[in-house]
DNA sequence: ACAATCTCCACTGGAGAACCGGAGTATACT
DNA sequence: AGTATACTCCGGTTCTCCAGTGGAGATTGT
């Protein structure tokens, strides 16, 4: 579960369209890659694929945007990270990877340690993520004062 | 937590060092890339980098070989990967990767998954991989007949 | 002395990640 | 209707890293 840029940038985007889901107006790439710091012509292909499966919907023309497809708190962060890492095509993995004991004992192992990781992030909300950051924000100005 | 050659290759070997460990001689890596099916030249640079991590000791010149440097109950997976995938240096990273709030949310999500994963591996010892592997292979024989 | 074996360092090839460009299309506003 | 503003699609480029290879040298048993 490695947190890969693709993924940082998707989580970002989403937790940006998230803020300004309050009035009904979508949010450009532009915008987003601008105040993320995120190059706009790579956040513009992780978006689409976002919305091709069906986490944002996206309006054309002018005034367009992105909007999120449903509410913060029905997006958790295991299913973004699956779209955009894209849930990996392995023809010859049944029959090539695990042909020996060893190895299937091994994968075995793993397959466990990844179902823990995923787990976690299945229980995340984009809400949740979003939450944090309010109060991390407010802690943070007060520190300032 | 991907499971990558390397980290495979390294396990197989320390298997096949459990399983050689009844008597004290030492095992080629010829031997291991041999049964297990990995490049002999490859393998040799991840067990000398097991040897620096102190896993595994070596013995030079004719006769020598490979064995582990400890008892399999006390060698965990996840001490293994961590050698293989070094713990990652990024001197950059501390200042870079984390500057906004938006950034540390989505971080520490990450490492709690990470950590749920770890706590996996770090509980499973080369020695319950070992009696897993023998326990199929008995199931193993039982079906052929 | 000699062969077997590990040790070290450097190199290559390929795949995928990150990123950029351009032509096309839909929509809003005037 | 026309224009500006966005998304959409398709392709190419650059760069990094993993997996694997090569060769010279050191160490040890016989």
């Amino acid at each position: 579960m490695e947190l890969s840029c693709k993924s940082e940038y998707a989580l970002l985007s989403l937790l940006e369209l998230a803020a300004h889901r309050s009035n009904g107006e979508p949010v450009q790439i532009r915008q987003i890659a601008l105040r993320q710091n995120i190059p706009d012509r790579y956040l513009e292909q992780l978006l689409a694929n976002l919305r091709r499966h069906g986490l944002v919907r996206s309006q054309r023309g002018a005034k367009g945007g992105y909007l999120l497809a449903r509410e913060p708190w029905r997006i958790t962060l295991l299913e973004i990270v699956d779209c955009i890492e894209g849930l990996s095509p392995q023809p010859p993995g049944s029959t090539q990877k695990v042909e020996t004991i060893e190895r299937a004992v091994i994968y075995e192992a793993w397959q466990e340690a990844n179902q823990a990781a995923r787990a976690i992030l299945k229980n995340y909300t984009l809400q949740d993520l979003y939450e944090r950051r309010e109060s991390q924000q407010q802690l943070d100005i007060m520190y300032y004062i």
